[in-house]
DNA sequence: ATTCCTTTTGACCTTTTGGTCAAAGCCGAG
DNA sequence: CTCGGCTTTGACCAAAAGGTCAAAAGGAAT
């Protein structure tokens, strides 16, 4: 796969340089739409230099995927058992939002492999991502249950709250190009409408 | 740009045989992540033949885009002025709920190319699309001032409307992956889900 | 300063890809 | 049935892309 563990300062520096050239390669042209020279340019370095830190294209973005996955997942993590059920969801839903607005090409990088069938990382969403989340649907569900939260689907809510924030920056174009040019920064509206629409749709 | 209007039968037949090819591949790999062979291998047709009917791979994509614009903007169309409010909204998302269920594609296609930035088809957006929805926030704006409706933002309210029904087509893996292989068709419980998520956030 | 290991690179190779072209095949109107 | 335009294709081309390799350059511990 990637290099084990980065030994010198230089490995470190040049894989750090990678990952964030791959990123924004990856993120705006996609998996088979990125090539290998795009990436070595942007992070100035010759494309044979570039492979002898990762032996493959495939390695490079297995890399990112792998390494971001956890960050992706980490506000999902935080949802607790013992808290305050509505607030605990929309500070998740918050979290999420604010990854949409400040990492924009992680959430871009999933999208791009999503949308094309998952082919590089459907093992992560059936194990790890799968799992996680029907742990967290049941903890909705008791929730519910203890009509501390309006009854819904435990599962369905969970994607809307993807969709709805990660579309802030998977779908930024278009949203940009709808809104005009005297528009910046939809995110404290957008925060602002969907602590409304979750608060309505949860409040028992 | 496409050729100006099939003549001949067998033109007909043959510019929707690669329509319906292209729509396959662009929407699974992507505008660069498609080859010209691949869609022709997909129509029955050799590449040479496939390129008499279109100058290039960039022209079957656009053909594709203009073509089907219309009726991805279609839904939206139809949201009438004189309906019953919360009614006309609930239409709406069931409609492009349904084209989700029906046409799934298409709106990957769509996805695939605003989450690169929308490079081809921004035009249309920043024109069509955004008048197009200028218009209908108007409406619903009206709607909200009159008491027909909760007062929310409209443009983010149909930004949650696109998200929310989309997400099931254009992130139809990992929906099946965390859902797991015992579950089929999340559609109709997602349009439960979501006739209660508007019918709470939008009644006054 | 020497040595040994790490890092960098120019040149090169093969495969894939978008696209061309001339010639052959087909088909329907007269 | 035959002629003229429409359709199809095998062969080909140039550029792009992923990847290799041997040799040069750099760096740090002795």
């Amino acid at each position: 796969m990637t290099k084990p563990v980065p030994r010198t300062r230089i490995q470190r520096k040049n894989i750090a340089l990678i990952s964030e050239a791959a990123l924004s390669v990856f993120s705006t042209h996609g998996f088979r739409g990125s090539t290998v020279d795009q990436i070595a340019r942007e992070a100035n370095l010759s494309k044979p230099n570039l492979l002898y830190y990762f032996p493959s294209k495939e390695a490079i973005h297995q890399h990112l995927l792998s390494m971001l996955m956890d960050t992706w997942l980490a506000p999902l993590k935080a949802l607790q058992d013992d808290g305050e059920p509505l607030e605990e969801i929309l500070t998740y839903m918050r979290r999420k939002l604010q990854m949409s607005r400040d990492h924009p090409r992680e959430s871009r990088l999933f999208a791009n492999e999503i949308v094309q069938g998952a082919p590089r990382i459907m093992d992560m969403l059936e194990t790890e991502l799968k799992e996680l989340v029907d742990e967290k649907a049941k903890v909705i569900e008791a929730w519910m249950a203890a009509g501390k939260l309006a009854p819904s689907d435990p599962y369905h809510l969970i994607f809307s709250i993807w969709s709805l924030t990660q579309h802030y920056a998977d779908f930024d174009a278009q949203v940009h190009a709808v809104l005009g040019p005297g528009h910046d920064d939809p995110f404290p509206e957008a925060e602002t409408y969907l602590t409304t629409l979750f608060t309505r749709l949860l409040q028992p």
